[in-house]
DNA sequence: TTGTATGCGTTATCAG
DNA sequence: CTGATAACGCATACAA
């Protein structure tokens, strides 16, 4: 890699470090560190001066030296998980996005790692943990019984999940670990007022299988507000995701007579919208709602609730964040924290 | 942070260090780097007695120490982008995804970070390089006189990109930097041909305005494999991205008597296709080829070229960790690769 | 084959 | 308010 030096005019200086921009400075190595850690250490004369010399050679310290000295990285853990659905899966493509951002901001970066299961998962995190220390992990898509986040709470780690920690009794308010949430009941239950407003007598549910905490949560909404409207509600099919499972559920629902549909799901409320064109029932088609507010869904034009993900998102870093930095300080903010989504109301593209 | 030590019964040691097992096992320390590093130098009596230590106390090294030492992070930087429209956008997530698994495979992890623009993303090279030490960095979505590839080639920072060096007359076999790329006029090359085989003589193109190197490359493919079938080659319409834009463009093209049509994104196609059920002509539904084959021409049935995600990854990844570790041997691929896709041909499902 | 010395860039401790 | 000294964990000549 021999670069004649007569050819890099730009920057042929080494890199800049505590020690060359001292000497350049004539002050001493720890006055510069100093400088950098608690600026009201040191006095205007040399502070001024100093701190020109910085910018001038544009001195960036290095993460390696300092995460040597301190024990900390400044590096988030976050697991890609495969893209599924894809459909539904472009909300955790928003959530990393919006993850990196606000990580960002209070001057941290994302490490993202593929682990093909939970298990997987807890490998990692103590691999990262150990080689590159990271300081703390962000989680996705907690399940009932949840190991990963027993593992890290036993092995004194931080972290801060999107997903409540599913299968207790007081899960909507457990304190077991930091968690962010959607209050995926509230979206549902909105979505059947609204459509309830609008007129619907009848209104579906579909969604998914009982057993996935999000989905048992989002039928408790539908439930919920049915009952206390005085609606039927009991015009519900469970079914795995995905776009064919929608429309064949649609498509018994349909049958048993329902004037509006709320989905757990785009990909499901989008087998349902085809469905019900398929069956002559396009009628319905400004009755139905989805869930997660899809690219998908706002190019159809189908109702869906969406969720503050990069609200969330903020909130998880925020709190992650202050668990690092002030381990035995209490939260400025909640740490668990029950968000609500917003019924985006639309209706189908008049060409569709 | 004052945990009593009997309270924690499980893992009370302190971190395991070169010292700690090299003390333990009653060798030197750099003798038990050496077996790390290159373990042929180190005999066998101690080989084993130190490994078994290794082993039995779980040490892993310290990414930071060694980062100090070596200058190297084994890190790779991605920058995430907006997830835009979202439908195309998930082919940005499952090549995120592919990145990651074959960088782990490598020894290396992603580092993401976000930036509004290519200017923001330039500026995040400077600090992430100067900070972490990125060893190198993956691009994606290269457009015409990409300043990130200029920046990046002139500090001589590793780097592969996703995506040609457009505007160059030699686009395709231009090595003026390392890329990955798909080769989309190929794939609109191929959806034509397979149209015209299965009988469509007047073929529309759906595709972006003139100017992004993707677009165009992929309105080449049309135009080519239209004039080489000695097809008419005007059916074509290109507007910006989306499902709204897509449907009105397909109206003008079903006016002026398409039976069939290739659009460069899903998107377009999803638009498509709903004008065309619109417009009553269902018929043409089954003569659509969309771009990217994402989760929703998936759902819904739309024919699609798919991309070599994966396959591009991997290259992308194993040539890069090349330029990293081996920088001025050539690499044993060629550092520039142009990646066929593949027609998914499919019908709209049946209840759509 | 194994061990010794030294330095990577930073921060912490404790003097002056 | 400033500066000397030590240490973080590892790798790399070099010497034995």
């Amino acid at each position: 890699m021999a670069t004649t030096p007569e050819a890099a005019g730009v920057q042929r200086t080494a890199k800049p470090t505590l020690n060359s921009i001292a000497r350049a400075t004539g002050v001493s190595r720890q006055t510069v560190s100093n400088l950098l850690n608690d600026p009201d250490r040191v006095a205007e004369p040399t502070r001024t001066l100093v701190n020109d010399e910085i910018r001038r050679v544009g001195y960036r310290p290095s993460a390696a030296a300092r995460q040597l000295r301190t024990r900390r990285s400044h590096l988030l853990g976050f697991r890609m998980r495969p893209s599924g659905d894809g459909i539904n899966g472009s909300i955790h493509d928003r959530l990393l996005h919006a993850l990196t951002a606000r990580a960002h901001e209070r001057g941290y970066s994302l490490l993202v790692f593929a682990a093909a299961d939970d298990a997987a998962e807890i490998a990692a995190y103590q691999e990262l943990r150990a080689t590159n220390a990271l300081d703390g992990f962000l989680l996705t898509g907690t399940n009932h019984g949840d190991l990963r986040s027993d593992w890290l709470r036993e092995h004194a780690i931080p972290f801060v999940a999107f997903g409540r920690p599913w299968g207790r009794e007081d899960a909507a308010t457990s304190q077991v670990h930091d968690w962010i949430d959607i209050d995926g009941g509230a979206g549902t239950d909105d979505a059947v007022r609204t459509l309830a407003a609008e007129g619907a007598a009848r209104i579906g549910f579909l969604g998914w299988p009982e057993g996935s905490g999000a989905g048992d949560d989002r039928f408790d909404g539908y439930l919920r507000a049915c009952r206390a409207l005085g609606l039927p509600c009991d015009l519900v099919e469970r079914v795995e995701d995905g776009f064919e499972n929608g429309a064949e559920a649609a498509s018994r629902l349909l049958a048993r007579g329902i004037d509006a549909l709320v989905c757990v799901s785009d990909s499901l409320a989008l087998g349902a919208l085809a469905q019900m064109r398929g069956s002559g029932r396009e009628e319905l088609m400004a009755h139905l709602v989805g869930f997660d507010d899809t690219p998908v869904a706002r190019a159809v034009g189908i109702s869906s609730v969406d969720q503050p993900i990069e609200e969330a998102a903020r909130r998880m870093v925020d709190l992650l964040v202050h668990r690092i930095e002030h381990p035995d300080s209490p939260p400025p903010q909640n740490p668990v924290e029950l968000l609500s989504p917003t019924v985006r109301r639309r209706s189908p593209a008049n060409t569709y």
